[in-house]
DNA sequence: ACCTGAACACCGTTCAAGT
DNA sequence: ACCTGAACACCGTTCAAGT
């Protein structure tokens, strides 16, 4: 095994304080307060610090950004026992990964940054990748499931949390209820007739339904 | 019909701007320049104006966001024909809201505002309920359904314009090269036999493939 | 009624200097 | 090598006053 670079003996002023620090000290203004509070000046006086120190430890807030989401993955992603037939994997898997970002839902900020959220959920992409492929999927086609899988998963995550943290805001009615109250239900029939329960069969969680109604038609015979 | 408030004669100091202008040009900015950039203060010094003066013509930037979503809809969102197949109205509909939305990629910032884009999309949105019920959908399960479509529709556009916001960044490895870079082909084989072809894959626009699956197997009989 | 100016309470990040 | 202080170039929004 290769080792650590040897620690030069004094290379300079010591450490105050260390990338884990940082990144810990973020998730803790996240979790206690929400992600609009985590201002690199906020993070810097929490930890006690200046605003520049933060910059010897990450590139700038972006990565900060990113770091959170990997350790929030490290930390709460955990890996399901996987079920025999390689369709339930599939779903188990992606039901794991929505779980997890659910319960998080600062996340939609950083969700979107590149196709996958971390080293800790590519086990989850594996899985989900080689099911599709062992219900006889050629690869090319599994990835592209899994792209589909991740759209509607992403997606139902950014729409949910984002409406919730609307409707949060205040108590005045929503563009939504504005909308539905001026409806032509001439012109709109089926949504006149289902407008007085619009909004609550849009908050029942349907996320399972839909990801399996997904799956079902990504592997349907061609 | 009823008429409009009859306009008071000098009911006060007569407007020098218009909401329509704000609006306007605040879509101005937006296409030339990206969201990124229009600031109320931008705006104001681009209207000649002061930042305060907007104030009294939207509520704030928020407001003035779902105003410029609303506006964008009502420009580019056109109703395509309907085929006769209602499972292919289904398609075509959810297919329009995907490519309005994809023209216009700053978007992103507005888009879950809340579960329904404008009240341009709301025909698009009847006809995929109304497509989902000819289908044989109980009402409950057509709503259900087209909020699936709307998650995976959603997504697509939220994950990969960001990704391409990412990549158009800097010349630096992605994250996610860094991350294929040092895969363990003995603990994730598929992904290791992909990985190489992974950017390419990801870059196809499939989402017209995966929209069929999931109206396919929102449909399939159960 | 509508607009202005000044101010409040912030941002992320750079630069030059200190230890 | 690591940290600090001061500064740069911004934000959205409120308040009190002017026309």
């Amino acid at each position: 095994m290769p080792q650590p670079p040897a620690p030069r003996k004094t290379p300079g002023r010591p450490p105050r304080i260390s990338r884990e620090e940082v990144v810990g000290t973020a998730r803790r203004i996240v979790d206690s307060e929400g992600v609009a509070r985590l201002t690199m000046r906020r993070l810097a006086a929490e930890i006690g610090s200046t605003p520049m120190a933060l910059y010897h430890h990450v590139r700038n807030k972006e990565e900060l950004l990113v770091l959170l989401l990997d350790d929030y993955a490290a930390r709460t992603l955990h890996r399901p026992g996987l079920p025999a037939e390689p369709r339930e994997r599939v779903v188990v898997c992606a039901a794991a990964i929505h779980e997890a970002l659910a319960a998080c839902p600062w996340i939609v900020e950083v969700l979107t940054a590149d196709d996958l959220l971390s080293t800790s959920a590519l086990w989850f992409v594996e899985q989900i990748v080689d099911g599709l492929v062992a219900c006889g999927l050629p690869p090319e086609r599994a990835v592209h499931g899994y792209r589909a899988i991740w759209y509607y998963t992403a997606g139902e995550i950014v729409v949910r949390t984002t409406a919730g943290r609307r409707r949060a805001d205040d108590g005045r009615p929503t563009y939504r209820e504005q909308v539905f109250d001026g409806l032509d239900g001439d012109e709109l029939p089926r949504l006149a007739q289902v407008a007085g329960r619009w909004q609550e069969l849009t908050a029942e969680d349907t996320y399972l339904d839909g990801l399996r109604a997904l799956v079902d038609g990504l592997l349907r015979p061609r």
